[in-house]
RNA sequence: GGGGCUGUAGUCUAGUUUGGUCUAGGAUCCCAGCUCGGGGAGCUGGUGACGGGAGUUCGAAUCUCCCCGGCCCCA
């Protein structure tokens, strides 16, 4: 509210890329910080995230997880207990320089907490009666890119969460770490209008260190797939390496099951890319901090009497977190815009007229539609119209996702299918030396092997030996 | 990693090719006042800029070199 800007002047169909800057600087979003790869996310923005938050922490809550805070510092010898893992994130460390005083070893700013945590769980667990154990973290991590770095999608220091949880079996483990990427699907479909593909990473690309990994891939409106989030079971492998075990009820000592599973804020840039268009950011409204504005119209004679109705009908609609545009120094026509840039799912318009019908006109951020509405139902009426947009947008979304993604069944499809960005099904082997080729010769990247599939019998798309499962693969961010 | 573009007020930009009324022009934002109000309204006045450094020159926003930063495309 205290700047004011202009609009968006590309078009998300010409310059997708430079579109996406201006949605997130013009509406407040983000902006660059002072050393490059590292943004400020701002009231806007963070609203959003807070908005995520509240809403998943009521989610895993209910499946028994408890948040608490592990420490940004990571000792060096933490990294090299886990080979794989360390191997991982070895390039993208960032080391804290500078002599430390109270050792000789050196630390790294956290990628991410696995070692860290699983060296208390080490202290933490001894019994199986300890089991599961089921803890969550919000923090930020900091992974040194050497990638060309994208607001929100990727810098170097983002925000996330991340659960890590501990079971006594392996069957537990499978279930949950189903579990929380099916609950990330639903988030990502219920409360951001975003539809997803469900599925395991390949070898290639599963986490360091992980016994295997799910994912829920999102496409873009460019034709990039965006990874939502993951859900890795990581085997036994880390409670080997922090020395994590548990007598059983038969008194034997025991290596547990574990997973770990995690989404960042660059939901928040998928959101943006989905849903906005060339007017601005389109808020899902059930994200929308602020689902709806008003916006008075006001002339000389009636300025007063409009305003005070106008008032009252902004007091009906506080459940929606609405705002009152009563600023004078703005034309309505420069508020509309405005709102509109921001991403206001609807927008009120109240004016003389209106009040001389006791009515007052919705206006959707996502269509345009007007409707006239009596002052009696409104509250009635937004609530509806919202779950409309949510609808709309998911539905819209969903149609997108699907006339792009396509089948191929052999290289020289899928060749014209990835140079066509699509999201692309095909026969593969899994081997990690055909998805280097893949990605060497089309620059894409197998995204999931995608679940519920019957075996089939075909042929892999690169090397021809034979496939029993079909894989998607697309340009990724 | 490779290639390209770019840096003038909070933002967008003219000026750079050909160094000289550039004491840097405009728009927008911001501030004050008036006026207006159903899709970025108008008038008057005001504040604010050549990314940094070195060099060439009588003279540098403009030429040269170095540094810092930003964006895009490809791998």
């Amino acid at each position: 509210m205290q700047e004011k800007e202009q609009g968006i002047t590309e078009k998300k169909s010409e310059n997708f890329s430079e579109w996406y800057n201006q949605v997130i600087l013009k509406a407040e979003l983000a902006d660059y910080a002072p050393v490059r790869g590292f943004m400020v996310i701002r009231p806007n923005a963070f609203a959003l995230w807070e908005g995520i938050q509240a809403h998943f922490n009521q989610v895993i809550k209910g499946h028994g997880v408890r948040n608490a805070y592990f420490p940004l510092l990571i000792p060096e010898s933490f990294f090299k207990k886990e080979a794989e893992h360390a191997e991982g994130f070895a390039p993208e460390l960032a080391w804290v320089d500078g002599e430390n005083k109270d050792s000789d070893e050196r630390v790294a700013i956290r990628p991410t907490s696995e070692t860290i945590i699983y060296d208390s769980y080490s202290k933490w667990i001894r019994s199986w009666r300890d089991l599961p154990l089921r803890i969550n973290q919000w923090c930020n991590v900091l992974r040194w890119e050497v990638k060309q770095t994208k607001l929100f999608l990727r810098t170097r220091e983002f925000l996330w969460q991340e659960g890590h949880c501990v079971y006594a079996t392996k069957d537990e483990c499978d279930t949950e770490t189903r579990l929380f990427i099916d609950e990330y699907q639903k988030m990502c479909e219920e409360l951001l209008a975003i539809p997803v593909i469900l599925g395991k990473k390949t070898d290639a690309e599963k986490f360091a260190g992980a016994f295997y990994t799910f994912t829920i891939e999102a496409l873009m409106p460019d034709g990039k797939a965006l990874q939502m989030g993951t859900s890795h079971n990581l085997g036994q492998g880390f409670a080997k390496a922090f020395g994590i075990n548990f007598l059983d009820r038969n008194e034997k000592e025991q290596l547990p099951w574990q997973s770990s599973w995690g989404f960042s804020t660059r939901l928040i840039g998928a959101v943006v890319m989905v849903h906005s268009d060339d007017k601005g950011l389109v808020l899902p409204p059930r994200l929308a901090p602020n689902k709806v504005v008003i916006v008075p119209i006001l002339f000389k004679d009636s300025k007063e009497k409009v305003l005070k109705k106008a008032r009252e009908i902004a007091g009906k609609l506080k459940k929606f977190g609405a705002i009152f545009d009563e600023r004078d120094s703005y034309s309505p026509g420069w508020k509309f815009n405005e709102w509109e840039l921001k991403g206001i799912p609807i927008r009120i318009e109240f004016g003389p007229k209106d009040m001389e019908k006791g009515s007052a006109v919705l206006v959707r951020r996502d269509t345009g539609e007007k409707e006239v509405v009596k002052l009696d139902k409104i509250d009635k009426r937004v609530a509806e119209l919202l779950e409309e947009i949510h609808n709309g947008l998911l539905a819209k979304a969903t149609k997108f996702l699907e006339s792009n993604t396509i089948k191929a069944k052999d290289w020289s499809e899928f060749q014209k299918a990835i140079e066509a960005r699509k999201m692309v099904l095909v026969p593969f082997c899994c081997s990690e030396a055909c998805e280097e080729d893949i990605k060497d010769e089309t620059t894409a990247s197998s995204r999931c092997i995608p679940f519920g599939q019957k075996p089939v019998k075909a042929k892999c798309v690169k090397c021809g030996k034979p496939a029993d499962k079909l894989v998607y693969f697309a340009k990724a961010y």
